[in-house]
This record gives C-alpha cells, structure tokens and sequence, in this order.
DNA sequence: GTCCAGGCATGCA
DNA sequence: TGCATGCATGGA
C-alpha cells in the first residue's frame, strides 16, 4: 500500500505519491467506456454517478472539478492509486513476453468500477468494438441515467433499466444484447443475484452466479469479476488474448501463470497486442 | 457489397 | 464435450 497526499490548491486536487499511474493508459485500454481525452488533454467522464477531469501534473494525479471529499472516498479507491503496482510487475515471471508488454503498459490501473455498470458494460461489448460500444453506453446513459450538475448523465438505475424493458432499450439500438441487458437487471433487481455479495465468494463461486444470467459467458463474467468486483486474479480470454498466448506461450498454456494478479497481466497483454496492431496499421 | 468487432446461445454430432 | 452458425448494428 502506498501512502498518498492529498492537496487543494487553486482549484485542483493533487494526489501525490501513486504509484505507475497514466490516465491515458488506464483510460484508453479497453475496461471502461465512459472516460474521453478532452481538448486540454485531460481525460474526463463519469463512473457511476461521479464526474471528473483527471490529468498528471508532475508526480501528482491531478482532479479538477472535485473535492476532497470526493477525491478521497471515491476517485482514489476507484482508481486504485494505493496499490503498489512496481511491487506486482515484479512478481511475474521474468524475461517473458508479459515484462516487455509490463514495461510497455506500465501506467495502466485496473479500476475498481461499479458492478453494475460493469456487468451492462461488457454484456454490451460481446461481438462489438469499442468505439461503438462507447456509443451504446453513452446513449444508455442519456435515455435512462439521470442529468448530473457537470451536464452528463449517471449510469442508469438497475430497476429503471428493468422496467424498461426489451421494447424500452430498443432506443439505444444494442440490437441482440438488449434481452440479455433486460436478464441481467431483473435478475439484480429481483434478488435473484446480489452483486455486492459476489464480492464476498471466491472467483469461482462469483463466476458461475454471473454465468446463470443470459448473455453472459466465461468471458463477460470474467471481465466484471475483474474490473467490477476486485477479483485481480481473473483472466478474461478474448480473441486478442488467444492471440497473444499463442503467439507466445504456445497451446498448452496453464491459466494459473501469472498467479494472483493474473488480472492486471492481462491488461498489460491487452493493450500491447492491441497497440501493436495500431503500430503497424499506420507504418 | 463484404468483413469484422473485448461472445454467446442454440442445435447437432 | 466440441464445433458450426446466427445474431443487430455500424464503420472500414
């Protein structure tokens, strides 16, 4: 655990003493879908219902638009800045293909985002690509969240996505995805499945009750597990991951590998192999 | 027009 | 259990 500092000074929040943290690397690889790159090249969105403008000044994690308070209780745990990440590149398995992806990807933090949003987010991301997927969400948001001071909208109530209903999402043209979305609230809503208590079972456990909801398989439940319920040590297995395993570490690859963190290496992997298609898309 | 996108459900062997 | 196919939509 790191120890932060917080500080107020002309309208801003800084955050010092975080460790490996880059806005860009940790907004732009894939786990959330409702942060931008704004024309002062700070990255700006909401989770949930809290919106921020986030940027590095220096050592500091800048917030403009917040409070203390808010920076405190919510940006900091939600950005996990308190983990030491140097400590966790560390433990990973020396001179493989994951130090050179961890030393690319270094600044990325997995977020620990609202389940909710979470499970909506990645049942809407199965056969789609993210800047559509960003699109759906944005307008999810729009049509059901309610507006907030900064003009934006919260991420929708699990009961008003519910009652909408499969007809009431068709505006947000998800096509096929809006019946599983419809599956996912009642099941929340009715108590069929508490997501807050997922967090207290093991992966496995966590996995399977995610499983019981329509549209969602081993890889969308892997997903909220890791980026919804803070367990690091799932791997989600998506087309660009088989890629890479492959590529690498030939068929026979043993998903225990990378241990507990097993999370935070497959965003690392992630977004270098997605990065790397970008590289030579433009050379 | 065709292909593809952070998959999954379904049907068939 | 393993594999093929359809699925809504929109951008390349």
């Amino acid at each position: 655990m790191k120890q932060l500092k917080i500080i107020e000074y002309k309208n801003r929040i800084g955050v010092f003493g975080a460790c490996c943290f880059s806005p860009e690397q940790t907004f732009e690889c894939g786990q959330c879908f409702r942060f931008e790159r704004n024309n002062a090249g700070e990255y700006e969105g909401i989770a949930s219902s809290h919106f921020a403008r986030i940027l590095l000044e220096g050592e500091a994690v800048v917030f403009r638009d917040s409070t203390v308070n808010e920076v405190r209780d919510f940006w900091i745990p939600y950005l996990d800045l308190e983990r030491d990440y140097e400590k966790i590149v560390c433990s990973f398995p020396e001179n493989s293909h994951i130090s050179t992806a961890a030393h690319c990807c270094s600044g990325i933090h997995i977020l620990k985002q609202d389940p909710w949003e979470t499970l909506c987010s990645f049942i809407i991301s199965q056969n789609n690509n993210i800047p559509r997927i960003k699109k759906i969400v944005k307008s999810l948001c729009e049509n059901f969240g309610e507006k907030l001071d900064c003009g934006g909208y919260s991420f929708p109530d699990i009961e008003k996505i519910a009652a909408a209903g499969v007809e009431g999402l068709s505006i947000i043209k998800s096509g096929f995805r809006a019946k599983y979305i419809i599956d996912a609230a009642e099941k929340v809503a009715g108590g069929k499945i508490n997501l807050e208590t997922l967090k207290l079972m093991t992966y496995e456990q966590a996995k399977a009750e995610l499983i019981k909801i329509k549209g969602v398989g081993e890889k969308v439940a892997s997903c909220v597990t890791l980026f919804g319920l803070g367990f690091l040590n799932a791997f989600p297995v998506d087309v660009w991951i088989k890629r890479v395993l492959q590529k690498y570490y030939g068929e026979d690859f043993d998903i225990g590998y990378f241990g507990e963190y097993a999370g935070i290496a497959q965003q690392y992997l992630f977004h270098y192999e997605r990065g790397n298609k970008k590289f030579r898309h433009f050379s």
